[in-house]
DNA sequence: GTGGATGAG
DNA sequence: CGCTCATCCAC
């Protein structure tokens, strides 16, 4: 095979080796064939790959600033409370930082603009900004920042049809140019779209010789091969302007894949401007072969600048790096790695053979010991645009001590929640959470949560997300305060989680009986029956199977009548033809109220449950592309793990788990 | 499915 | 610091 699998060769080379040299970096200069440039599915393999890093700078600070209207050039923070979350570069200069408070950062710069976050409070659907928002009343929204930062996304993906685009926080997004410019290759260099007659090897034989020089994008930093940063994080560390065309860097030769970093780094300053005149946005990009590197190289030279991390550029790259920096490496996996080893750089690491490390620390130990090499097979690959769940949580800084306030605060998160998720399916119809979730945390105690249903409905409304989140309180709560225990709650959190698109025949009224009116548990086989049945029969609305579809009026705004018969609580809808009526154990009950009730919400259920799958056949249609794109897997380390232990392409046996489970590298990743 | 822990930004 | 989101795992 032509593409050699840089693990296998890793592993390969590896054995008992003390010392690092250049052999170990073999990865990083591949041989590049015809197969190789015309293929079109080489993935983390293709040695021409190229992935960008963008993020924003000063997110939030540049958010208020342009939404503002204020110049750029003015210092502006952004601040919660008294501390700060954003400082924009112009108040860096004056030394403000994020750890500051507030007061002294307007001593430092008494100019100082300060910008306090949207905030909402009870009562009002919507966040706002206020006079004097308190955390005593308030709770901060950060609403305003996820929109923009769709926005950008948004640009990213117009400016890049052709290129994955993965977001990777409200702030950063990665891209795969790879394909984009394979394309601009074969355009700028048409020879190479065909293997020549005496190729020695045919499509396998390498591309003829790059060329000697490359005009690299004039607002590109280009990371020297020798001189290696002086620090590794150095964010903003006046690096000398780099020069309109950078000749081959200290006589390393120029290779197709810093040809294909050249053009990316073109299309990234491209969009990257669009961005700045379309929404007012600086953007820093990293440019490299990898999400690993490209990641490192954004934060390499800020604001408002991009770098390139050539392959050859990499090894001095690293090799200071303190690699407890390292995405992953940050937590206890890393600290384990510098005690165990009394290291703290990735060069000092470079000696540990792959044989020692996965000893100590498990097979998956294969991933740190490439990323210090810089290897990275992990995918940009695009995210659903929907997360899978919501959540608005709030800090008490003075904590509950009765139940009322529970329920004030409950009414501020489910605010949150309603307004978000409707927000949500402006963009994608019929989202639908399936749980509402309560945690709340009593002083030191580790949290407490109960989940519940959640029922689908069209409207969602602050009240119909707080009744819910109510008796989750009461769940959690009740219990302890009937017994009259004093609590002190210090947090407080509701959430939607299993957040879909709705599929068809899901829910129906269970859950209004069981929760609200205490119906479910006396007769429970009986109401679940009975829904299951009814949904059995809604999967196919379009048959008009019932024998008294005709009483139905269709005359109704609605898609439902009410039938006349006061002994029967049931109706049939005008649009199915289908009968549905309450549930035997509602029916019982004397209240009418209750009754009345629930004939209004299973009338609107069902009216919901069409207008769903309306809204979902339309979105197969307009959006085709869901259905074509290979499904997204849970990605990230686990799965990058799974790959290597596995060789690459199988499924992950049984058998692979029980010898790390003792003192793997998995344990890092969850609980002792 | 639930509930807790961990990590990143 | 305070807040949001995701993943993993034992139960």
């Amino acid at each position: 095979m032509a593409t050699t699998s840089p693990r296998k060769s890793a592993s390969a080379l590896w054995k008992g080796k003390t010392k690092s040299t250049l052999q170990d970096y073999e990865d990083l200069n591949p041989t590049i064939t015809y197969r190789h440039l015309h293929s079109h599915n080489l993935g983390v393999k293709d040695p021409l790959r190229v992935i960008a890093l963008c993020d924003s700078d000063a997110f939030y600070a540049a958010c208020e600033q342009v939404r503002l209207g204020i110049d750029p050039s003015v210092p502006l923070v952004v601040q919660q409370w008294d501390s700060l979350i954003a400082v924009n570069y112009p108040a860096r200069k004056f030394g403000i930082s994020r750890m500051d408070r507030a007061k002294e950062a307007k001593k430092r710069c008494p100019e100082l603009m300060l910008v306090h976050v949207a905030t909402f409070k009870e009562g009002e659907k919507e966040p706002g900004y206020w006079e004097n928002p308190d955390s005593l009343t308030h709770k901060v929204s950060l609403d305003h920042y996820r929109r923009e930062s769709t926005k950008i996304i948004q640009m990213f993906k117009e400016g890049l049809p052709e290129g994955e685009i993965e977001r990777a926080s409200i702030d950063e997004a990665f891209i795969d140019f790879t394909r984009p410019v394979r394309d601009e290759i074969l355009k700028r260099y048409p020879h190479l779209a065909q293997v020549p007659d005496n190729a020695p090897n045919g499509k396998d034989s390498p591309l003829p010789p790059p060329p000697t020089q490359i005009l690299w994008n004039e607002k590109t930093t280009i990371v020297p091969i020798s001189l290696p940063p002086p620090d590794c994080a150095a964010e903003g560390s006046g690096i000398a302007e780099t020069k309109v065309v950078q000749e081959t860097d200290e006589g390393e030769p120029c290779t197709w894949h810093d040809v294909a970093l050249s053009i990316a780094a073109e299309l990234m300053a491209k969009i990257r401007d669009d961005i700045y005149s379309k929404l007012g946005y600086t953007t820093s990009a990293g440019i490299a072969r990898n999400k690993f590197i490209a990641k490192l190289a954004a934060s390499y030279r800020k604001p408002n600048s991009q770098s390139v991390v050539r392959n050859a550029a990499i090894p001095n790259y690293l090799r200071p790096m303190a690699f407890q920096k390292i995405r992953y490496l940050g937590g206890k996996l890393g600290k384990a790695i510098a005690e165990e080893y009394d290291v703290s750089t990735v060069g000092d690491l470079l000696t540990i053979t792959l044989e020692e490390m996965q000893h100590k620390f498990g097979e998956e130990s294969i991933w740190v010991y490439e990323i210090l090499r810089g290897i990275d097979r992990s995918e940009v690959k695009e995210k659903p645009s929907v997360t899978k769940s919501m959540l608005a949580s709030k800090n008490l800084p003075q904590p509950i001590v009765q139940t009322s306030q529970g329920h004030h605060w409950i009414r501020v998160l489910a605010a949150e929640l309603a307004l978000r998720l409707k927000e949500a399916r402006e963009a994608v119809p019929a989202l639908w959470p399936k749980s509402i979730v309560l945690h709340i945390r009593q002083g030191y105690e580790t949290s407490r949560s109960k989940q519940a249903p959640f029922p689908f409905s069209r409207e969602i409304t602050v009240d119909l997300v707080a009744s819910a989140g109510d008796k989750l309180w009461k769940d959690l709560v009740g219990a302890e305060g009937s017994r009259k225990t004093p609590f002190k709650i210090t947090n407080v959190q509701l959430s939607f989680s299993g957040i879909e698109s709705m599929a068809p025949g899901q829910r129906s009224i269970e859950g209004f009986f069981k929760d609200s009116h205490g119906v479910g548990p006396s007769t429970p086989s009986k109401s679940k029956r009975k829904r299951e049945d009814s949904d059995d029969e809604s999967t196919v609305p379009r048959n008009a199977d019932s024998p008294r579809a005709s009483s139905a009026r269709g005359d109704s705004a609605d898609t439902t009548a009410l039938v006349a018969s006061s002994s029967l609580y049931s109706f049939v809808c005008t649009q199915c033809h289908k009968r549905l009526t309450l549930p035997g154990g509602v029916t019982e009950l004397e209240d009418e109220e209750i009754k009345n009730e629930a004939m209004i919400t299973l009338r609107q259920e069902h009216d919901d449950w069409h207008f769903a799958q309306e809204l979902s056949r339309q979105s197969s249609s307009d959006q085709p592309r869901l259905a074509i794109r290979p499904p997204s897997h849970p990605s990230k380390l686990a799965n990058v793990n799974e790959r290597f232990a596995t060789g690459g392409k199988k499924r992950l046996k049984e058998k692979a788990k029980p010898d790390m489970s003792d003192k793997g590298i998995a344990k890092f990743f969850s609980k002792p």
